[in-house]
DNA sequence: CCACTGGTTTGATATGCATCAAATTAAAAT
DNA sequence: ATTTTAATTTGATGCATATCAAACCAGTGG
């Protein structure tokens, strides 16, 4: 498949979620609901090497490395980010099917058909 | 300046966002990042009228009305619904701008420029 | 004026979670 | 082997929050 449809679930104002659904989308939504997560998945997702290792995520924070680490292993749940480990170092990189399922959810909401 | 942009900032992926502008953004996702708050919020937006009565919502879930309306609460301080009070019932409908912003924060995400 | 119905606010509780220190694993270097 | 550096895991702590019961506020109708 060339497209890899990004658009796998219903976005939240074409018809009211259920129970299910919802509590799925909070996983994802709670993955990101949080001030040094949404940094790490910027800054991770706009380098342009594509990956970032671990010491240069840590070193931009004023937290220590097993918060940070605490904060990945989250991202890493949602399926937002993978790692790879190569030689000392571990690299973090972007899953950007997961990513773009959290942008198609709100957008059609911008557009209501009433308004 | 007359468009009144939803672009009001720039998404995740094009520069890593700072510490301010996480923090807020972290405010806003936390407002969704929860499945009750999630099926109101896609109940009042999917729903025709365009706005939708407390009592509706309320019945449409095992939770007391004072939990119900801590939700609701929460969405409103968040700046995605309103609501009007009209004689006995109260109202609430979807603030689109608001709406439209989460939307906007990941898809570019989902073309990173490297893949 | 007094009841009744719809919603919100307040207070209490219990669970969740962000953070750090200490211990642990993994690889490299000496 | 031992040491050193990178990163994760574990355990503990303190704060945030989801929930409910009770009290309260706002209309409506006897």
């Amino acid at each position: 498949m060339t497209t890899t449809s990004v658009q796998c679930c219903a976005p939240i104002a074409v018809e009211p979620i259920d129970e299910v659904a919802a509590a799925e989308l909070a996983v994802l939504l709670k993955a990101v609901a949080d001030p040094v997560r949404l940094r790490l998945l910027s800054m991770i997702g706009s380098h342009s090497a594509g990956e970032v290792c671990v010491c240069d995520l840590t070193s931009a924070f004023n937290l220590t490395a097993p918060t940070i680490s605490h904060h990945l292993k989250v991202l890493r749940t949602a399926g937002l980010i993978e790692c790879e480990r190569r030689g000392t170092w571990v690299y973090y990189w972007i899953v950007p099917q997961a990513v773009a399922r959290l942008g198609t959810l709100f957008t059609p909401l911008a557009q209501p058909a009433t308004v």
